[in-house]
DNA sequence: ATTCCAGTAGGGGAAACCCCCTAAGTGAAA
DNA sequence: TTTCACTTAGGGGGTTTCCCCTACTGGAAT
C-alpha cells in the first residue's frame, strides 16, 4: 500500500444503486476518494466545469447522451482527465466509440469489483486497461472486420433515410442525385448486409446501432 | 432493529460488480443475510432446485432468459418464495410481464439502496413493493392503454410474420387465408400503430418488443 | 336484440420495391 | 499503371406495397 496522494474521483452512473454500492466498495481503496458522484450526463458536466478531478469512471449507457460524447466532452473540459468506461456493453461499435473518444479504461460491469480497481490502478499511473472480454473482442475484430466497416459513407447515409421512412424518390431528392443511382446504392447495401427487403435492411439497422433506437 | 430470524437470500445478477456492491450494502441489514449469488439464469435455476431460499432479488435483463421466465421457473420450483425484481428497466410490457409472473417487488436499479432495503422488508413481511416511478408507470397504463393492447392477437400474429421479412402472399399462405384478408389487417394495424409503411412498423414492433432483438 | 369488433374477402389502381443488365468517371491502392 | 471500390446513371420489367372502397360472418357485450 503505497499509498501516493488520494485522487479526486467522479463516479457517474445513472443507476443509483449502483453507485450506492461502487462507493462502499471504493471505500476501502486508499489510492481514490470519491469525491463527488453524478447520475446523469448534463450533472457530471455541470460538476466538472466548477471542480478539478483527477478520474472519471463512467457509465456509458446514460439516456440522453451517448456515451462517446460523454468522454470526448469530459476530455475536452479538462484536458489532463482519465477516465474509464464503466459499460454492460461488449459490442464493437460501443467499445470502439467510446476508445475513439479517448478513453483510458474500458470495465463490463459484469467484472468484479477487483478489475475495477485494477484499472484504477493502472490509469491513474498513465497506463490503459480493459476487461479481458473487451480485449478479445478487438482481437476478434481485427481478425473479423464488422460488416459494418464495409459499407461506404453514402451507403450508411443512405440506410438513415431508409430507416427514416424515405422512399427511393426522396431519397434521390434529399441527395440532389438520380432514383437509379439510389437503386444502385441500394442493391449493393443490400449484398453487403446480407438482407434482400427493406424489412429486413430496417432490422439490420437497428442491430448495429447505425439509427437511433427510437422506442 | 427488531431481528427476526435471517432470511436467506438469493442475489441474481449479470453484472459482477453490482453483486459486490449490493453483498457490501446488504451485509449490514440485518433482517437478511445473503446466502448465495448467481450470475446467470441457469445457475440460479441449478442452486435453487438444491437449497432453500426465503427471498430473491433477480435481474430481468438476463442473457438467454427472459426475465418474467425466470420468474415463473423460481416460484414453481419453490412455491412460497418471495421474488423482487431488480431493473433498469422501467417499461410497461417489461414491468407487466414480471408483474404478471408473479414478481413481489419491482425496484429500479435507478432507485438507492434504501429503496432496496425498504423492499426486502415489505417482501419478507407479506408485502409488496414496487419503485414510486413504476408506481406511476402502472397508474399511467390504465389512464392511457399502451397502443400494443388495442392490437388483436391475429394483427400481433401478422406483424411478428411481417417483421420477419414475409410478404403478404407468404404470410396468407402460412395462415391459410387470403392476401387480401392479411392486406385488411395490414391497414387496420398500419391505423392502428400510426405507421405507413413497412420499415415504421418494423421499427414500431422492435421498439414494443413485439419481436425478439436480433442483434 | 342489437351493437360492436375481429376476422374474413374482394375489386381496382398508383406507387414503390426489387431484380436483371450495362457503364462511366474518380480516386486510392497495389 | 492497372486494378478496385465508390459514386454516379440508365433501360426494362415483374412483384409487392399501399391506398381507396365495400361486405359478410360470428361471437361478445350491453
Amino acid at each position: 500500500m503505497t499509498a501516493g496522494p488520494a485522487r479526486r474521483l467522479l463516479l457517474i452512473d445513472d443507476h443509483q444503486i449502483l453507485i450506492d454500492g461502487i462507493l462502499e466498495l471504493l471505500s476501502k481503496v486508499d489510492e481514490v476518494n470519491v469525491t463527488a458522484t453524478a447520475s446523469s450526463a448534463e450533472q457530471a458536466l455541470s460538476l466538472i466545469s466548477n471542480e478539478q478531478f483527477d478520474l472519471v469512471v463512467t457509465d456509458i449507457g446514460l439516456p440522453g447522451m451517448r456515451g462517446a460524447e460523454l468522454i470526448a466532452e469530459l476530455k475536452k473540459r479538462q484536458p489532463g482527465i482519465k477516465v474509464i468506461a464503466l459499460s454492460m456493453h461488449e459490442e464493437q461499435h460501443i467499445v470502439k466509440d467510446a476508445l475513439k473518444a479517448g478513453a483510458d479504461g474500458y470495465v463490463l460491469k459484469k467484472s468484479t469489483h477487483h478489475e475495477l480497481e485494477e484499472a484504477i490502478r493502472k490509469v491513474t499511473k498513465g497506463e490503459v486497461f480493459v476487461s479481458a472480454e473487451v480485449t478479445k473482442m478487438l482481437i476478434d475484430d481485427v481478425k473479423y472486420p464488422s460488416i459494418i466497416s464495409q459499407l461506404s459513407d453514402r451507403e450508411i447515409e443512405i440506410i438513415r433515410l431508409i430507416v427514416k421512412e424515405y422512399t427511393t424518390k426522396k431519397i434521390a431528392e434529399e441527395l440532389f442525385i438520380s432514383d437509379k443511382t439510389v437503386e444502385s446504392h441500394k442493391t449493393n447495401i443490400f449484398r453487403k448486409t446480407g438482407t434482400s427487403t427493406l424489412v429486413g435492411l430496417t432490422k439490420f439497422a437497428i442491430a448495429h446501432q447505425l439509427v437511433e433506437q427510437s422506442h
